[in-house]
RNA sequence: GCGCCCGUAGCUCAGCUGGAUAGAGCACCGGACUUCUAAUCCGACGGUCCCAGGUUCGAGUCCUGGCGGGCGCGCCA
């Protein structure tokens, strides 16, 4: 497909004698009207004359200089169309000649991209809130796999900081109270709520977390870190279990402990460059000179312990001397946006070029509809909850709706798995997300199974056309002609991958995914493959597995399992 | 109070970085299963693109000012 646009925008450059980079194609919102279009309304200030003259004039040179490219100026466009069969075989025989790797490219080989991902804090229960950096950052991650980039997908677990001196002060008092050893994060959950309600009427519990972050943070390896490495090691083997569920892995896993024996040398390293100032006791960069109201960046508390500001930078120098990245992402959540504006800020002060690299790709809050989640207060949605009930749902469903299958189990979890994952992985961004069962388990219209559906639906006809000898022989292309609408949009697969990947945003997957379904579930509807004249049945199965490999290729980037029956 | 993000159909959202008549799903209503899976398809209904200015040949998209909601604002992460 990129052949044809790369002979339109080439005739386009040699006839308007501008740079081809200033060109661009659009699609025109009518499809009868073609399968590109220029606009010439740029072209009128520098031509003088009318943009509809232009779209005239230009049209008669171009059409001389394309080969199977209709060319024809409707008012002040100029709409190109593609002849059909040439078309269909050039998009048809480029996916099915790729397969699993259609879309892929190399625009990445050499460069490396860290993406920091998940990053749940240790003696919590995940939320649904983390589903969201974890899903969203293995999906950029794997959209740059496919474009050819080295990757290194790290989980920042959060280990590290004053809240386990809370935690530690409260196991130290009430630890007999609860079962650590059979149901460790419930029962840390409980202590860490008991502690913030009874910090306020105890100051003696104050002091004692704070005591005991210092012994933490000091390094002596006595009962508090043996306690604290407990609590981790129990943290970390529940989180695997979800990680495992989703599909999720990473390059590594490494806590924010993991930079404890950086942390001098990193505020040495802002130290020597000769910003940081004491200011009410603290060691601090002041980020003034960027706003005046931007509080400043707090490198060392009073009491000499560092923060979540100087571990992350002593991780961001690490990453940079590892891996030299082409830029480094933060899956992080936006209500930490200040404390990226922050860190950048820092590493700008120190002349650091490689700022701008370092990136904040931040997500909307996932909201009750009742208002904000908060741990402390007991008002949350646990991860491992919903799994459970998307998958319970689905599995149900199948039994009713497919009674030959023989794994509903299995097959029940990949569609609750998808539900989930696709659903988190739908909407910009940026967007906030009012959590509703509701729509999590929602199994119709635009979601994961939907795409799901549409997949295991290619998958059959496959199957029956193999089973009845079919479809094997020489394609009719011209019997797909009608199709290219489908086609066209099947083309663009790559085009969104490498967009997708630039704005690290994993909607415009989902979203193309789910009009591409839309395509098919409609062409399916109105076109049998089984039973045609032998290049017809040939022609339209070629085309339904170049569906089935672009939907497969597609899920398999999000993260969401593409079933071949459900 | 200040800063950042969001505002498109009753609800949830797209809108290809400024182009032709603003599109989907859900909900509601009406159709289509002895024919490759009805978790589907076809049709109907549904819009002051938050408001007011501005830039432009052209604005849902860009700039300014409001309004509404979310998040954040020195020793939490």
């Amino acid at each position: 497909m990129q052949a044809f646009t790369d002979a339109i925008l080439t005739a386009l450059a040699q006839e308007t004698s501008l740079a081809r980079e200033d060109l661009k194609l659009e699609t025109p919102r009518n499809p009868e009207l073609g399968d590109f279009a220029f606009p010439c309304f740029p072209l009128a200030k520098t031509l003088r004359k009318a943009p509809p003259k232009i779209a005239q004039e230009l049209a008669e040179g171009l059409a001389k200089r394309l080969e199977g490219i209709e060319v024809q100026a409707t008012g002040p466009y100029l709409n190109f169309r593609i002849d059909r069969p040439i078309l269909a075989r050039s998009v048809i025989e480029s996916i099915l000649k790729a397969g699993d790797t259609f879309g892929h490219s190399q625009e990445g080989a050499g460069k490396t991209i860290v993406i920091d991902l998940s990053s749940p804090n240790i003696a919590k229960p995940m939320s649904v809130g983390h589903l969201r950096s974890t899903v969203i950052g293995a999906a950029i991650q794997r959209l740059h796999d496919a474009l050819g980039y080295t990757t290194v997908g790290i989980n920042h677990i959060g280990d590290w900081g004053s809240q386990f001196g809370k935690l530690i002060a409260a196991l130290d008092r009430w630890g007999e109270e609860v079962d650590l050893d059979n149901d460790p994060i419930p029962a840390l959950l409980k202590l860490y709520v008991r502690y913030h309600e009874e910090e306020e009427a105890d100051p003696t519990l104050k002091e004692a977390a704070a005591a005991a972050f210092r012994e933490l943070e000091s390094g002596v390896d006595g009962p508090v870190r043996a306690v604290w490495r407990k609590m981790t090691a129990l943290s970390l083997s529940e989180f695997d279990r979800v990680y495992a569920r989703l599909g999720v892995t990473f390059d590594e896993v490494r806590g924010e402990a993991f930079y404890e024996s950086y942390l001098d040398q990193t505020v040495q390293r802002v130290v020597d460059t000769g910003i940081t100032e004491e200011s009410e006791g603290a060691l601090v960069v002041s980020l003034k000179q960027f706003g005046e109201n931007l509080p400043p960046c707090i490198l060392r508390k009073t009491d000499g312990t560092t923060l979540y500001a100087t571990r992350d930078l002593a991780a961001v120098f690490h990453r940079w001397e590892l891996y030299s990245f082409e830029r480094c992402l933060y899956v992080v959540g936006g209500d930490q946006r200040l404390h990226f504006r922050q860190l950048k800020h820092v590493l700008d002060r120190m002349g650091l070029e490689w700022e701008p690299r370092m990136e904040h790709i931040d997500f909307g809050m996932v909201r009750l509809p009742e208002g904000r989640m908060s741990t402390r207060h007991g008002k949350v949605v646990f991860l491992q909850d919903v799994l459970d009930e998307a998958s319970r749902r689905a599995t149900e469903i199948i039994k009713e709706k497919n009674v030959n299958l023989t794994n509903p189990e299995a097959v029940g979890e990949m569609i609750g798995m998808g539900a989930v994952v696709f659903n988190d992985l739908k909407r910009e961004r940026v967007k906030d997300i009012a959590f509703t069962w509701e729509e999590v388990l929602a199994f119709e219209g635009d979601t994961g199974p939907y795409v799901q559906y549409t997949h295991a639906r290619l998958s059959s006809i496959g199957r029956k056309a193999a089973a009845a000898g079919e479809g094997s022989g020489k394609c009719d292309f011209e019997a797909v002609a009608e199709d290219s609408t489908l086609i066209l949009e099947l083309g663009r697969y790559p085009n969104v991958l490498v967009r997708a990947a630039a704005e690290a945003e994993p909607s415009l997957l989902t979203q193309y995914l789910l009009g591409l379904s839309r395509m098919i579930n409609s062409w399916i509807a109105q076109r049998r493959v089984l039973g045609q004249e032998e290049g017809v049945t040939s022609a339209r199965l070629a085309l339904a597995n170049s569906c089935k490999v672009v939907v497969s290729n597609g899920l398999g980037i999000l993260g969401v399992p593409a079933p071949t029956e459900m």
